[in-house]
DNA sequence: CTGAAAGCGCTAACAG
DNA sequence: CTGTTAGCGCTTTCAG
C-alpha cells in the first residue's frame, strides 16, 4: 500500500541531465535554441524518470490552461434523445484534442446551474468556452458573454448584436436552416406538390424559427393552416400531423422540421391509411442515421454534417486564442442590467461574425 | 479594447479587509477558527473585488484539482446511436457537480489516443476517472489501471482480476444484466411461450455477454438454433431476426438484448406477416424511451437506470478520493505485460468491488 | 485566533 | 546558447 508515487519534478530532470531546469523547461517546451546534445541527454533524462511536467504549476505562470469549457444548457432530457449533442462532441472533442487542448463539460440543469457555470467561466479554469445557446431567452449566453472568455456559440443566439460594442462581436457556427428549409421545400414543389404543409420545431430556438422562415421564403403567404407548431420530438411529430390532417385533409406533402418529428408524423400517415410518398411526400431536416435509414419508407431529409460544425466550432476558438487581444474584453466594469433591446431575429443579419455551413438535400424514397 | 483583465488576488483582499493573506485564505475555505467579525469583513471585501480563488494556484500548493476525467473509448460511433451515454454523462455531471468536481471529458477514436489518455491520466491533471471499458479485448483500461489514478468503471470490466494485488481492486458499476435477461425470459415463458429465442449484442462486451447468460439460465440448453448473435443496431436486428426465422419458423417469443434490435426485429416480423405479440412476444432490453415507447407496438423491455449508474459511479469514485490512501497504488513499477488471465465471465464473482444495479421489467404491449 | 514566512513546480526575462 | 534569478497566487506550518 505505498502511497504518495513522488513525481519528479524539472529540478529532479536537470539534476539528472546535468543542466539547470531553464534548459529542461525549454527542451520540454519544444526544445527551440537548446543544442542538439543537450536535448538529446534531457530527453533521455524525462524518458528515464518518466517526467510529465505539472500542468498547475506551468499555467500558474502562463496564465494558459489549454482547456476549454463546452457548455450544454438543456434543461429538459429532450437533449439525449436525440445523438445532436454527441455527434457534436465528437468534433469538438477531435479538434481540441489536435491541438492538446482538454475539454471540461459543463451541463446545466435548470437556472440554479447558471450561476455557478458563470463563476466557474469567469474564474479563468479555462481559456475559452464553447456554448450551446439554445432557448431565445435563455439568461446563460449573456452570463456568460459578460464572463470576458472568449467564446463561441454553437447555434446562431437568438439575441441581436447590441452588446456587441461592449463585448466583442457574437462569434456563432450553425448550419443554414434556413436554406436547406429552402432546399426541401422546393423539393416538394418540383414534385408537384402545391399543399405542402410543415411541423415547426420550438419556435424559441433560431434553428426552428428559421427552418420555418425558409418554408415561407418559398411558399409564400400561402394558407397559414398548413403550419403547426410542435417541439423535435416524435410525439410531438404525431399530435401536429393529426392535427394538420384534421384541418388540412387535403395536403399533399409535409416538411418536418426534424427526422424525428417527421417519423412521429410517418406513423400517423400510415394509421391514417395514407401512402408515403404517393399521398403525402414527407421530408425531414438532420439526416440523423438511426432515425432516418429507418423509419417506413427511409426518409428524404436535409442533411447537416453536425460533428462538423462541432469541430469548426473548436477551431474558431481556438485560432482566436491564439490571437492577442482574443478575448472578449475585460469584465463588465459593473453591474449593468440587460440593457440590449433582445430584438428578435428578423433577417440574416451579419452583425456577428457568424460561420454558417451549407446543407444538402438527401434523397430517400419518401418524398 | 482593453485587455487584461487583472484579476483580484488574495493579497488585493487581504489589503482591502485590513488582514493578512492567511486569514483570507481561511475564509474562503470554510472560514472555520476565524472570529466572526473578521470573517465578515473578509467576505464583503471578497464580494466587492469580485475575487476569484485562482485554482492552478490552489492545486499547486494542495495537490488537488477538484476535477474528474470521464474517459469513453468507443472506436465505433455507434455511441452516438443511442443515449446511452448521454445519460450516464448527465448522472455524472450532477453528482460531480453536486461536489463541486469538474468534468473533463476525454473522447478516444481508436488506439492512437490510448497513449494520449494515459499520459494526461498519469500526468495528475484530474483526481481521479471514470472510464467506460466496453470491449473484452481493449488495452485502455489496463493501461488507466496502471497510470496509478483511482478509477472507478462503468460497467464489469472484461478481465479477470488477477492484476488487482498490484493496482487494489478493481472496482465497476453495472446493471443486472444476467439477472434482467434471465426475468425478460421467465415473463416470456409465464406467457406460456416455448420457443422463446434469442437476438445477442456483440459478444465481446460484457454486457452482451451477461444476457446471454441469463438466456441461458433460463433455457437450459435449448436448441441453440434459437440464438442468433448481434450488434445492438437495428440493422443488426433485422437481419439476425430473419436468420432466426429462416432457421426456426416456429419460434413464439423473442428476448432481444436491447431495444434497437428489437425495433429492427419488430420491423422483420411484420414484414413476414407474424403479429406481435399474438404470434411471436418480444421483449428488449434497456427501456430507452424514444426506442421503447415508439416501437408498433410499444415495447416490454427490461429497464435498467443508466443515469442512476452514472451517480452511482461518480459518488463511488467520490468517496475514495476523500479517504486517504484512495489510490490505486504507485505506477507500476515496470512494464510488466497482461500477466493476468482475461478468463470469461462465469458467475457472479465478487473480486473486485463491483456494484450491481438492479433492473425492473416494464410491460408494454409487446409481450 | 491571527500574521509572517516558506515554498508548491514552472516559465520568463536577463545576464553571461 | 545556457544558467541565474524572480516570481505566478495560494496554502500551510509556525510563532506570537
Amino acid at each position: 500500500m505505498t502511497d504518495t508515487a513522488p513525481r519528479p519534478t524539472l529540478e529532479a530532470v536537470a539534476a539528472r541531465a546535468g543542466v539547470s531546469r531553464a534548459t529542461v523547461s525549454r527542451v520540454v517546451n519544444g526544445g527551440d535554441g537548446v543544442r542538439e546534445p543537450l536535448v538529446e541527454r534531457v530527453r533521455r533524462a524525462v524518458e528515464e524518470l518518466g517526467y510529465v511536467p505539472n500542468q498547475a504549476a506551468r499555467s500558474l505562470v502562463t496564465r494558459r490552461h489549454d482547456a476549454v469549457a463546452v457548455v450544454i444548457a438543456e434543461p429538459e432530457a429532450r437533449v439525449f434523445a436525440d445523438p445532436f449533442f454527441a455527434l457534436q462532441l465528437r468534433g469538438i472533442s477531435k479538434e481540441l484534442t489536435a491541438h492538446d487542448n482538454q475539454l471540461v463539460l459543463l451541463l446545466t440543469e435548470g437556472r440554479d446551474d447558471h450561476a455557478r457555470v458563470a463563476r466557474y467561466l469567469a474564474g479563468g479554469h479555462v481559456d475559452g468556452a464553447l456554448v450551446f445557446s439554445l432557448h431565445l431567452d435563455d439568461p446563460l449566453p449573456g452570463l456568460i458573454q459578460g464572463a470576458g472568455v472568449p467564446t463561441v456559440f454553437g447555434g446562431r443566439p437568438g439575441w441581436s448584436d447590441g452588446r456587441a460594442a461592449a463585448t466583442g462581436p457574437t462569434v456563432y457556427v450553425d448550419s443554414d436552416n434556413r436554406g436547406g428549409a429552402r432546399d426541401a421545400v422546393r423539393h416538394l414543389a418540383s414534385l408537384g406538390r402545391t399543399r405542402i404543409a410543415h411541423i415547426t420545431g420550438p419556435l424559441d430556438q433560431t434553428s426552428a424559427a428559421d427552418r420555418l422562415d425558409g418554408y415561407r421564403d418559398v411558399m409564400g403567404d400561402a394558407d397559414p393552416g398548413l403550419v403547426a407548431e410542435s417541439d423535435f420530438t416524435p410525439a410531438g411529430g404525431e399530435r401536429a400531423m393529426r392535427a394538420l390532417l384534421d384541418r388540412r385533409p387535403g395536403l399533399d406533402a409535409l416538411f418536418a422540421a426534424n427526422d424525428l418529428t417527421a417519423a412521429g408524423a410517418l406513423r400517423v400517415l400510415r394509421e391514417r391509411g395514407l401512402r408515403v410518398p404517393e399521398d403525402v411526400a414527407v421530408v425531414g431536416f438532420d439526416d440523423m442515421l438511426p432515425v432516418a435509414e429507418q423509419t417506413d419508407p427511409p426518409l428524404t431529409t436535409v442533411r447537416q454534417d453536425i460533428e462538423e460544425m462541432g469541430r469548426l466550432m473548436a477551431r474558431l476558438l481556438l485560432r482566436r486564442l491564439d490571437r492577442p487581444g482574443g478575448g472578449t474584453g475585460p469584465r463588465a466594469t459593473d453591474e449593468d442590467g440587460p440593457g440590449g433591446t433582445p430584438a428578435p431575429p428578423d433577417g440574416p443579419d451579419e452583425a456577428g461574425a457568424g460561420v454558417v455551413l451549407p446543407t444538402t438535400l438527401v434523397r430517400r424514397t419518401s418524398a
